[in-house]
DNA sequence: ACAGAATATATGAAGAGTCATGGGTTGGTT
DNA sequence: AACCAACCCATGACTCTTCATATATTCTGT
């Protein structure tokens, strides 16, 4: 609040965006960020293609709706998604074997050949950028971060791997 | 965590988005911001919209160029989005003094009023999401992220408040 | 003072993401 | 068995964002 202008003093000394988690997080995310998706582009492709296979790189057959979660689109985004990819061969969809509602889609060795390179490089960029953190606040970071996340999976403890119909 | 009704060797037990920072950041970010964005909508705002008025409530008039830059998005949107925002009457565009190629912005009173309340709830917000952190996790957290900002920040140290035109 | 490079914003065309909804499926209840 | 609520993915219509570029202004060197 506080909505007293610049009286004598110049600066508010910190903003209120300055200091809210959240915009923090999007801002350095987005730096972040930037740096890498430009390779990403540069290997034809968009931000969300690459969350999308690096998610499904080490993971088995995933619903879609699940992925969704994972890559924090919209299932609709997701769907979209996977079609320019399943085109080119990179994912596919395989039926649920016993629920049929359920497509599953999985990586293909294609989609696992083209990001293998992307992820090793994510890696690297990673390291770089997050050196002069020192490796004790990189841990405290991630911790932070992971805590965060698992605060808001509902339900009692998401079991990463339940893809029975694989 | 992931435990093993797998016993064997079938997990990886941490998959590398689950280890990516980016990655990570992304996910915590949106689950956070993601509850808050429906008061938002709740108010008739977008995000995009929330994010201007946001940054606008603490600084002086400020460059458009530069707005983008905090508030994370590409020039032209944010030009679209004060559009709308200056027809409502929430922000207004004046011309710099000497150089005339810039276009200011401010909020204005209306603007104000209206980001007030949705800048406390914000606040509400953070400080229930963050509470399980602990003060001291909270700040390290929050002096991490600054940390990262920072390094990406290219000029030895961008002046807040160089806004000679206003 | 002038041409050309640089800077800052606006705009037309195109793209990506989302909302609302539809079609098809399953599971539980009567 | 028939019904109905819940569920999952796909799709049409729409909005928001972005890319490429235009327009306008300032700066730089000659």
């Amino acid at each position: 609040m506080n909505n007293g202008k610049n009286s004598s003093v110049h600066e508010p000394a910190v903003t209120f965006v300055e200091n809210y988690l959240p915009a923090l997080m999007a801002q350095a995310h987005a730096l972040m960020a930037h740096e890498f998706h430009e390779i990403v582009r540069n290997r034809g492709f968009t931000v969300s293609e690459w969350r999308i296979l690096a998610s499904l790189a080490d993971r088995g057959p995933v619903p879609i709706g699940r992925l969704a979660q994972f890559v924090v689109m919209k299932q609709p985004t997701v769907t979209r998604v996977l079609d320019r990819q399943e085109a080119r061969g990179e994912v596919q969809r395989i039926a649920h074997k016993t629920d049929r509602r359920i497509t599953l889609v999985s990586i293909t060795p294609l989609g696992t050949r083209l990001v293998a390179e992307l992820i090793e490089q994510a890696r690297e960029h990673e390291a770089r950028i997050l050196s002069p953190l020192g490796d004790e606040h990189m841990a405290e970071l991630k911790a932070s971060l992971r805590q965060i996340i698992a605060m808001h999976e509902p339900p009692g403890g998401i079991a990463l791997a339940d893809l029975d119909g694989a």
